[in-house]
DNA sequence: AATCTACATCGATATATGTCAATATAGAAA
DNA sequence: TTTCTATATTGACATATATCGATGTAGATT
């Protein structure tokens, strides 16, 4: 008697993804940015004010890292879409582009 | 005449972001593996399957990445908690962990 | 036991980036 | 104009990691 083998060759046809590889690329860089301890405490504490906007230097203050660190980060955002800046007098203050999250909330399904 | 300056010194006292420094260094991990396109297209890839489930031998073919690559990946993925695996004869099927997803929304607010 | 397939690990390399001190820039106040 | 405050940029360094070829390992078939 001769069984048939539990096990054959490799691999049905693969369904593709439904994400291309030029979109897997975008995506992927703006949730890189969200990659970072030091970005997410800026996010939480610029949506932590009732104000929702944060001038630059209480956030340095905030974080413990210093300014150039925290300027770097800001810009990262800022270059992600994930923030918008406004200068009034000597100060720019911050705030969250919600959209941008709710891209992110909806590509993960 | 003496005008009020439209400006002072800096900082009303900051509200506390909700988020340790703790609870952002895991969850910015989370986010960190996602930043990668090569592992958006694995998990599109394996969303895409209607099993539900897809061998990494069909992941290496799909994405024109070396096996060890891939294997890598799903490595990364598996032990940030994002995907299971589970062993049948010669092959290894990946599965996503949708909770894990799900709370990556609703960190994004 | 020997062999084959699928997957994982190792070692090496290149690239990306987080961090800070030092410095530059922009705007407001004097 | 000069000075001061807030922010940005530069340069340098250390670390992390994506990638691959080569090799190791596990399980199934013969």
């Amino acid at each position: 008697m001769t069984t048939l083998p539990l096990t054959t060759y490799c691999c049905p046809p693969l369904l593709a993804g439904n994400l291309t590889a030029a979109a897997a690329t975008d995506v992927a860089a703006l949730f890189r940015v969200l990659g970072e301890p030091a970005r997410l405490q800026l996010l939480s504490l610029i949506a932590a004010q009732p104000s929702e906007e944060v001038c630059a230097c209480e956030l340095v203050e905030a974080l413990g890292l210093s300014q150039p660190t925290v300027s770097h980060h800001l810009k990262v955002m800022y270059e992600a879409g994930l923030l918008t800046k406004e200068r009034r007098g000597n100060w720019i203050y911050y705030r969250i582009v919600r959209e941008r999250l709710a891209f992110l909330r909806q590509v993960l399904d």
